[in-house]
DNA sequence: GCGCATTCTCTACAATTGTAGATTTTACCG
DNA sequence: CGGTAAAATCTACAATTGTAGAGAATGCGC
């Protein structure tokens, strides 16, 4: 299993969020969408989609005059390249640390602690099994 | 305080963790610390340093012929900006399903789950007080 | 003072990323 | 059918990133 491993830029993460969220879907309809928050016009989303679905980020179908595009990668997996890149170049690939520098710059409340610390009890069950 | 963000790419990490371990330090010998794992000429790595001194993340001083570069931005920031740039990409904001991802794809073992343990337990008390 | 090694400076160039205009095609509505 | 709106295609271009060569400057050892 070729752990396929897709980098995706700042403009594509936000097109992507997109598509997760209304896939399968048309570049108009992502073009419209994001247009509040980005200000995008058609062509740039379209040119921005083609290359996602030539690096293998989406798939694209063609349906009468239509393309139709779905996510070719999960969230949680484009999640998880997120984080080996950070992990790999910041930390040296060393997890704690990550975790430290995590907790050390988002000020979180008890409870946010607290469900952070049942996670973690929750995996050690897991690996202990 | 406008907490300046500098966003490093991938051959930018590698030199600015070189030069952490050995600043203040020349290009020259920045170039062979790196020649082994990377390959990269010495102009390939001056024309990389002085671009990061020109946005900031390094710092350059003349020196006779010589040009001593040295740190601009610490690795704490540095790791701070690559996480914050995860967090809001990949997972818009929320650090609890960051740490779940975490957790999920990378196998700890029990020792290193204790250690994560303790580093909540930690900053609960902290936060508490 | 001269040559040699070291370092610097300047320029270059291809690939990727962000952004979009101009033009063409398509298909539905009247 | 013909016009119009929607969507597509194609081309473009500036900025950033990765990579480096060619030639100039500097300064040390003889």
């Amino acid at each position: 299993m070729t752990t396929q491993s897709i980098e995706l830029t700042e403009a594509e993460w936000s097109i992507i969020k997109t598509v997760w969220d209304s896939e399968p879907c048309t570049a108009p309809a992502i073009q419209e969408k994001l247009f509040k928050s980005t200000g995008w016009h058609y062509s740039t989303v379209r040119t921005l989609m083609d290359r996602m679905a030539a690096k293998g980020a989406l798939k694209a179908k063609k349906e009468g005059k239509l393309t139709i595009y779905s996510s070719a990668v999960t969230r949680n997996e484009a999640q998880r390249s997120e984080l080996v890149y950070a992990l790999k170049h910041a930390f040296n690939g060393a997890l704690t640390p990550m975790v430290q520098c995590l907790l050390d710059n988002n000020d979180l409340n008890e409870a946010e602690l607290a469900g952070l610390e049942s996670l973690i009890k929750a995996k050690k069950k897991s690996v202990k099994k």
